[in-house]
RNA sequence: GCGAGUGUGGCGGAAUUGGUAGACGCGCUAGACUUAGGAUCUAGUGUCCUAGGCGUGGGGGUUCGAGUCCCUUCACUCGCACCA
């Protein structure tokens, strides 16, 4: 802790003095008319969920950065800021407090918003939007009866987590140990009508543009890839040899067809109620069903799960074999995979090789590997290469083009079809919840669902009075928003009253930046040409799928509604690492704030402080810090420049008070470095003469500015920062030698270090910058550009290195002739002493940088 | 299990195209200034038996030359996970 504030530095009062400036000018505030090229950078909206942490700051910071540097280079930048404002925390909230979620969100906003502008973030705030403004999700609700009217949406049962107390339907992670998170009564699976979009529709193109999508870290488009699942196979059907239906299966194996003994359905496939009918084991079957669908969805699909499964009694005839496949009902088959039924290769499939061990199923191999293998020698299921045996006219073929010919051959026969499959389902956005905005449709018992006509939008969220007592989704209690009239046949009707999935606000906000207050359509389609994409998205990892996927979906529903014109919204993104910190635990009082483990003791009892591993920065393990203490104590410019310098913006940022400590004193060698030289400042320098000390400023300035300019392109900000430490250093250094002749450039190189510090220490550039009596702000001044000449040295230490050891070091005027260099390097007594005596069979340059002589 | 990533001093991290490993910062050591120093400044700081050798998780390879390329192996992190 810093127990004496240097002189003159005082961040608190810079940092308030120029954050009112720049409001007051609008500084940032996007141009409408110009010439200059665009640049749109874009930071992944806040959840206002109270105030800011410090993953928010280092987002932040990345993109003022950005955002800062393309204004000084000239661009004309859109950096909006708004808020993702829809959700459950908020309702959550509203219940236990009796307030009303909208009354709780907008002063979280108003509370983030200060401190969002307590960090001096360059947003024009005049394009501030918030997603539960009904001026924002009416255009949502437009475009979703749009989506219906183009056959993007349905309706649809499904199996969800119930809970009967709270009369709501449960995310997966709503359910702890079966049993509602609120309530604890236990969760039930209910067959359930919910609304879908049919982002199934754009699986191709979606994955085909990952291809793309150059500007992305291939870990996320590999993840979509992944998520997208799309896999080559057949769908096969069976025909049931106790009636004339069939059930289809889909398998990316058909090459195994000859060796499916079996099949197993989903539990909840269609058909598994329908042919226990009749049996002797009817009763048995469907209380086993029954104890499958009661289990949750986590539980069901944990890890170790043990293979369960019913014989139906039934069979199925394999195509080919001919052969009686027994029907078995199974725990761990899908039903939202492919057809929710598969054929069962126990000697090729792993799964099913351990059913049908535990089941006594015959195994039958029918790809057989170059090292034979014998079915009652198998101790796991053989998933590898090889060729056909026991499969008719396809034994002996490779059994990759023997997919293809069965398929062919089933094909011919109208037994089965060569198809695709993914892995990505439908995106379910029906949420029984408040808080959100309301589905769009009226439901009548004549028409059907019917989408409420485009002058009645929007659909508002009715006032509601909340209170603890609360169970269920509030909208279902409010008669006078549930009873309307068909819009259709005008008869009495029912209006929807799931809300949407707030997935989809954020889908298409970086859309309603370009044109905030349009209020004839979502956005203006000239502005929206103008400014997307955007340039640059930065956000957390945790994005990688779900927001960065549906909103990738929602552009090009958009494009196909006539909205726009682009396939994809994001060209470049950067997803920044997590903000990390130690952790301290007490033996007894489990884990400690910072604040609370000083100097190794316990606050509260005394004993020794357990130090535990680097994690995450959360609120459960206390290994936090809360930015508003940061800016009190150091100041915005502090805070910002040491999570940039800390670790490259991709990677983990492992937080440390002396490293922040290190920020603030470089900050004060800044100002005083300058402060110590304000003279110079004022009034007219004597002429400039040259020494060695102006080469060396001159290199030094140059070579920064190349530097951080080049480091910024490329996002390494935190060795963008070490230059500027760096360039710091050697200013310090030349200060001391300085003479009349190099007043003038010194001055120069001062002015070069404002401008190359301000997109990361706006406060403090802008600061220094009035003081020495430059004109206008900072922030507009036009960013510094290097001659590449003068990033060269005439004078070069090149490396000597015998046998790939370096053995001395040799200065050469640049671009000496190579032979000069070898005769000059020979002639370095420690080199030669490597040399002498001995045959140089290779002599190896690369210019200006290193000589290499193979000796022997 | 599948996929991706990471591994460099006491610590966070540099090394952009295969070319002097350890920039910059933290910490530490010594000194200066000082009533004092947790401020500031100066010098030093990978390691060892200091001629020189050894060093980028381990082993092998390619190369005049490898942190960087290839093979192999170990450890950790993340994502997905009964996807037929």
């Amino acid at each position: 802790m810093i127990w004496r504030l240097p002189m003159k530095y005082n961040p608190s009062a810079v940092e308030i003095k120029w954050q009112k400036i720049w409001e007051e000018k609008k500084l940032f505030k996007v141009e409408t008319e110009t010439n200059k090229e665009k640049f749109y950078c874009l930071e992944m909206f806040p959840y206002p969920s109270g105030k800011i942490h410090m993953g928010h700051v280092r987002n932040y910071a990345i993109g003022d950065v950005i955002s800062r540097y393309k204004f000084m280079q000239g661009y004309n930048v859109l950096h909006p800021m708004g808020w993702d404002a829809f959700g459950l925390p908020a309702e959550n909230a509203a219940i236990e407090n009796s307030t009303h979620p909208a009354v709780w969100t907008k002063s979280n906003i108003d509370y983030m918003r200060a401190q969002l502008k307590k960090l001096g973030l360059s947003y024009d705030w005049d394009r501030e939007i918030a997603t539960c403004d009904p001026e924002y999700y009416k255009w949502e609700q437009k475009v979703f009866i749009e989506m219906f009217e183009k056959g993007l949406i349905y309706k649809k049962k499904s199996h969800l987590n119930w809970c009967d107390d709270c009369n709501t339907v449960l995310a997966n992670e709503q359910v702890e140990d079966g049993a509602c998170w609120r309530c604890g009564k236990e969760v039930r699976i209910k067959e359930l009508d919910g609304w879908y979009l049919k982002i199934t529709d754009y699986a191709d193109e979606l994955l085909e543009f990952t291809n793309k999508l150059d500007g992305w870290p291939s870990k996320v488009l590999t993840m979509q890839q992944n998520w997208i699942g799309k896999s080559y196979g057949a769908e096969i059907n069976f025909r049931f040899s106790h009636n004339n239906e069939s059930i289809t299966v889909f398998t990316t194996r058909p090459d195994t067809l000859y060796g499916a003994t079996f099949m197993s359905i989903a539990p909840e496939h269609p058909m598994a109620k329908a042919l226990l009918k009749g049996t002797d084991n009817e009763k048995d079957g469907l209380e086993f069903i029954d104890s499958i669908l009661k289990e949750d969805k986590v539980n069901r699909m944990a890890d170790d799960k043990e293979k369960k499964g019913f014989n139906t009694g039934r069979c199925v005839i394999n195509p080919v074999t001919g052969c009686q496949m027994p029907v078995f009902i199974a725990n761990f088959v899908l039903m939202d995979y492919g057809t929710g039924a598969v054929m069962a290769v126990p000697a090729h499939d792993q799964r099913d090789f351990e059913f049908a061990k535990k089941y006594g199923c015959e195994l039958k191999i029918v790809i057989m590997p170059k090292e034979e293998i014998k079915a009652e020698d198998l101790t796991e299921a053989y998933t590898g290469a090889g060729k056909l045996v026991a499969s008719d006219q396809f034994t002996g073929m490779d059994n990759e083009p023997a997919k293809k010919a069965i398929i062919e051959f089933l094909d011919s026969n109208n037994i089965g079809k060569s198809t695709v499959n993914f892995r990505l389902r439908d995106w379910q956005i029906s949420r029984q919840r408040y808080w959100g905005s309301p589905i769009p449709f009226i439901q009548c018992d004549c028409c059907g669902s019917v989408p409420v006509p485009f002058d009645q939008l929007p659909v508002r969220l009715p006032d509601v009075d909340f209170n603890p007592a609360m169970r269920g989704n509030p909208l279902d209690k409010v008669e006078s928003f549930v009873n309307t009239t068909c819009p259709k046949c005008g008869k009495p009707a029912r209006r929807e009253t799931d809300t949407m999935d707030t997935f989809m606000e954020s889908s298409w906000y970086f859309l309603r930046y370009t044109s905030p207050k349009c209020d004839t359509a979502p956005f203006n389609k000239e502005d929206a040409k103008y400014w997307m994409n955007v340039d640059q998205y930065i956000g957390g990892i945790e994005h990688a799928i779900l927001h960065l996927l549906y909103s990738r979906f929602y552009t090009k529903v958009l494009r196909d509604l006539g909205y726009t014109d682009i396939d994809e919204p994001f060209n470049r993104l950067l997803t920044q690492g997590m903000v990390c910190k130690e952790t301290y635990k007490c033996p007894e009082h489990g884990w400690l704030f910072p604040e609370e483990a000083k100097d190794g003791k316990c606050a509260k009892c005394g004993k020794d402080v357990l130090i535990g591993r680097v994690e995450k920065m959360s609120k459960s393990k206390k290994n936090v810090i809360d930015p508003n203490k940061l800016i009190e104590t150091y100041g915005a410019d502090t805070a910002r420049l040491f999570i940039l310098f800390a670790s490259p913006p991709e990677r983990e940022l492992e937080w440390s008070d002396s490293g922040v400590e290190g920020s603030f004193r470089f900050l004060n060698r800044v100002f005083r470095l300058i402060d110590n030289n304000m003279e110079l400042f004022k009034g007219a320098l004597p002429a400039k003469t040259e020494d060695e000390l102006t080469k060396e400023l001159l290199f030094a300035m140059h070579s920064t500015i190349k530097k951080v300019t080049e480091d910024i392109e490329r996002y390494q900000l935190n060795t963008a920062v070490a230059a500027m430490m760096e360039y710091v250093n050697s200013l310090y250094a030349a200060e001391a030698k300085m003479n009349d002749g190099n007043k003038a450039l010194f001055r120069e190189c001062l002015t070069t270090l404002m401008i190359l510090i301000a997109p990361f220490t706006p406060h403090i550039a802008e600061e220094l910058w009035e003081q020495t009596g430059q004109s206008g702000l900072i922030s507009r001044t036009g960013w510094v550009k290097f001659d590449a000449s003068m990033t060269q040295k005439d004078e070069i230490t090149v490396a000597v290195q015998v046998n790939g050891k370096l053995r001395g070091q040799i200065d050469i005027p640049r671009d000496m002739s190579q032979d000069d260099v070898f005769s000059l390097a020979l002639s370095n007594d420690n080199v030669s002493k490597y040399t002498d005596g001995t045959q140089i069979i290779k002599k190896i340059y690369v210019p200006n940088k290193l000589v290499n002589f193979v000796v022997k």
